[in-house]
DNA sequence: ACAATGAATCGACAGAGTTCAATCTATCTG
DNA sequence: CAGATAGATTGAACTCTGTCGATTCATTGT
């Protein structure tokens, strides 16, 4: 490897399509499933703080999140990996620190999802 | 009271605006803490078929949910309450049944702060 | 190689959420 | 009024989730 930062992708998903609308017709017990795993990386009032704080800035390193967040850098580090999981952020490591950004194509799905 | 079935709408809620664009800038702990109650309402496998069921029927009567969702009448119950509270489904209790309809306004509000 | 540092993982614990049987309440029908 | 029925509430069992201290892993700089 060369002296050079890594420049790795972390948390990238399948970015599986997901999901149906669910004003237009009733959902597949499936895909009811993947989105309620979505909804469910959103429905926290940190992980929502969190987003917003990358959001604002376009791209964050997870060691500056835990003053704005007050929490631990444990804690942190599970929020982010349970929206990167949701395809909600990607991170990106470069050398001893990781940066993360939005995915905003994720977040369309999701308004998609909830009635175009 | 006359002998016609009571109109009485269950659930009714202030219908806060709820919240800002997480996409924008930093949610405050209170906006994030209302917006997590309402994602957290939308964040389950049945609530979210519950609710593309009742959109896609316009009104549907909680007795009609038990057989579609394979919940026992106290789950149902349960889930439509969780639903209301968080002011996406409007109920009216006619008589001895109550009809659910989604509140679309509120749907919005969800995806709008989920960024434009 | 070694010390320093940012992040991930592990283990434990408290609090919240889902589910259903049993029960209670409200309403309709005979 | 009595019986039947739709829905709400209660209580208990079980699972899931958020949090953090301690530890481990990875990377950088000396």
């Amino acid at each position: 490897m060369g002296r050079r930062a890594a420049e790795l992708v972390v948390g990238a998903q399948d970015a599986a399509p997901c999901c149906g609308v669910i004003t237009t017709a009733p959902l597949s017990e499936a895909d009811a499933k993947r989105l309620a795993v979505i909804l469910g990386a959103l429905a926290d009032p940190v992980r929502l703080r969190l987003l917003s704080i990358v959001a604002a800035q376009h791209e964050v390193c997870s060691c500056d999140l835990e003053a704005p967040l007050a929490k631990s850098q444990p804690t942190i580090s599970h929020h982010t990996k349970v929206l990167a999981e949701a395809g909600l952020l990607v991170g990106e490591k470069r050398g001893r620190w990781v940066w993360w950004r939005i995915e905003p194509a994720r977040l369309a799905e999701v308004r998609q999802a909830l009635g175009s």
